[in-house]
DNA sequence: TTGATACTTAATATCGAAATATTGTTCGTT
DNA sequence: AACGAACAATATTTCGATATTAAGTATCAA
């Protein structure tokens, strides 16, 4: 069976755990090896991510893993805002009773976790699982929003918000304030207050809009 | 030079467009001999459009334009409301004249066209450059809101709405309504009304949610 | 030393065909 | 006639090789 779909989700995988360094070049003709198929597989791959935004693709000079850029961060961020605060909303008006069982469920892996990476001196063992964690809190929040389009570009975007992120992030800087604020959230949404809900999804995410104007407020 | 590039565009041109039935099968080995190249150039082709939502995938079976969908339609339409709203608010907000002078520009030449087929019996021959006026509408709406990422986000869902465009569409059925809430999002944007201008994008897509629950109104 | 040009090396894009999987057809059995 | 198995025909996926283009290096003139 076409194992290109393995490639595929794999070098997703490395990208948006930021396994390769900002600005790598990404050569057919290496990874090739790694997986053990030729050169067009791995090509058709990376221009597959191309379009999602996680690798830049240049005419004749191939493929790269985009720099880290603080306009970017900036953008992704609002992007996530917009579409998590919307997500959210539709979510607590559709999802029932199911979709908080199944927040609750995440929160609690979520924070759980958390709190363990809180008490540790080394924490670099339980960052990818956090990664996850997180991932998986953030997607349920929207789950029940009933559009698979937004969830989509809901992805889109998270994935290379992830890519963009500083190292700081890795490191767990921001790691209290994430607790107060996942709770935060997830209290509001399971209060079905829907702009609260919004409100405290843009005050997560806040912290990486440095320098820019206000964004439209009657939003939130 | 590599002409992937403009089989490409060609082939995102069409499907835009619509020359293509819904749920045509797009064979590489067939398209090759248009385009006089490979098929492998043609595949890696259709990987990239898929990637966008402009042609569906499936493992081992090929490629397929998209199926119509009601479903899919209110989908693209939300995303529009919600990417246009906040595109058109932030370009209010830093556009500055001289996008007020390119929105003025370019809802003159949709208008003049507009009216110009309203008048006319047979409008066939005025469609697609109707077609390509619009978008260049939209586009200026949205294009001094400062970032890519949304411009990118919003030229995606705005194909996909486009392929999935009713047959109606391209018979101009609502083509008097159009004239006035073209008219209506200019006047609002001009006056710099965030508030308006959000109402009135919302107005103008909205015959396209038919069946669905109101959107989160604290948008609006 | 600098800068431009020819030349060498390396990377990318394209191809045609072989390998693999899917679909359609024939033929025998119940 | 209906069903299913074996086979044939088509499509799709993968491959290795070749052609094209960019990047790097050496050479020479000013």
């Amino acid at each position: 069976m076409g194992h290109e779909n393995n490639i595929y989700l794999e070098l997703k995988r490395r990208l948006t755990l930021n396994e390769f360094q900002h600005g790598t070049k990404l050569r057919a003709e290496i990874l090739r090896r790694e997986f053990d198929c030729s050169a067009s597989t791995v090509r058709e791959t990376l221009f597959r991510l191309a379009t999602q935004g996680l690798v830049n693709f240049q005419e004749q000079r191939g493929f790269r893993v985009p720099e880290m850029s603080p306009t970017k961060l900036i953008e992704l961020t609002h992007m996530r805002i917009l579409l998590e605060g919307e997500g959210a909303v539709l979510s607590i008006r559709q999802g029932g009773v199911g979709w908080e069982a199944r927040l609750a469920a995440a929160h609690h892996k979520l924070s759980h976790l958390e709190k363990r990476i809180h008490s540790l001196e080394d924490s670099s063992e339980l960052v990818n699982l956090w990664f996850s964690s997180e991932t998986e809190f953030h997607q349920t929040l929207i789950s029940a929003c009933g559009s698979t389009t937004l969830k989509q570009m809901h992805g889109i975007i998270y994935n290379q918000f992830r890519q963009q992120l500083m190292q700081a992030d890795r490191e767990f800087v921001f790691i209290s304030e994430n607790i107060q604020q996942h709770n935060d959230i997830l209290e509001a949404a399971l209060e079905s207050d829907e702009t609260l809900t919004r409100k405290r999804v843009y005050d997560h995410l806040a912290r990486h809009l440095t320098g820019q104007t206000a964004l439209p407020n009657n939003i939130i």
